[in-house]
DNA sequence: TTGCTCCTCACGTCACGTGAGGTGGC
DNA sequence: TTGCTCCTCACGTCACGTGAGGTGGC
């Protein structure tokens, strides 16, 4: 796929856009008055189709090949871009999802302790908290682990 | 709504649901023809409707009302189809990641850890394993922390 | 018998595509 | 001037809905 400029150039007049979409240059103009198209127009009004047009075209044509009318393209249009927004956004869910269940793997096999030589200064804070005896800070010892390569 | 068995009773003769579909008992029989509905038939051939049907032709009519033509209509119920099968997968994924990322918050707060008086256990197993020094075991004092609710 | 069901055939309506016809600017 | 563009109007075709007409079983 060849990199397109935000604003598209529209390149083509209505003869090469409908030869392009193998359609009537009527079709296309009738396209237009109905929604489905909005070529650009050049200053003595001319259409000027874009790449981008030729493909909507083209689309447009593979639907009314199967015999649906332009009312149901349109609703069609819409819902294939509703559906390719909601994949992408699964598609993204499930790689944040993965990412999330590797971090988990990690950190749930290390721990996020504080050393021994810290320990004065925690007991301490925890005094001064004045905590129960369940809450008393506990001695342990960490098993060896790898770092995290976030 | 009301639940349903999965083999859904088929109660309504073709007047009746036309009549609750708000269309003509002929266009049922046309509907049929192209493949839109399948209703049950009788021993005697009657056709019997269930309320999925009903629910069904109500969709299509919503449909044609806009204009959109039979092969639209088909095309446009597999879509909607697909779109909600994406967005259910969607909401899924996303309360899968929600709980992995609470999970991670949790985890990453506390530790794995092993209590002080295994220390000897695991001592004797980390020398008979030959670690580096770096994977020696190491004293750490773990925070007072809540107990993970799952 | 009545009122439904089944089916097929036919026709009115409408959307769509496209041709005709006349205009005007590179 | 030629060949495009613009536009509107009109018509052929086809899909759809539905009415007619004749059948048969609860």
């Amino acid at each position: 796929m060849a990199r397109r400029p935000p604003n598209e150039q529209a390149n083509y007049v209505i003869s090469v856009a409908a030869e392009l979409a193998g359609v009537h240059p009527q079709t296309l103009r009738v396209y237009e008055r109905k929604g489905l198209v909005q070529p650009q127009r050049t200053q003595g009004n001319s259409r000027r189709y874009s790449e981008q047009d030729i493909e909507l075209l083209r689309k447009i044509q593979e639907l009314t090949d199967e015999g649906i009318n332009l009312a149901g393209v349109t609703r069609i249009l819409q819902l294939e871009t509703d559906l390719s927004r909601a994949k992408a956004r699964l598609e993204r869910a499930a790689q944040q999802l993965q990412t999330a269940q590797e971090q988990l793997q990690i950190v749930s096999t290390r721990s996020s302790l504080v050393p021994l030589r810290d320990i004065r200064r925690i007991r301490r804070a925890m005094k001064s908290d004045a905590l129960d005896s369940a809450s008393k800070p506990r001695v342990f010892v960490a098993p060896p682990v790898t770092p995290i390569d976030q």
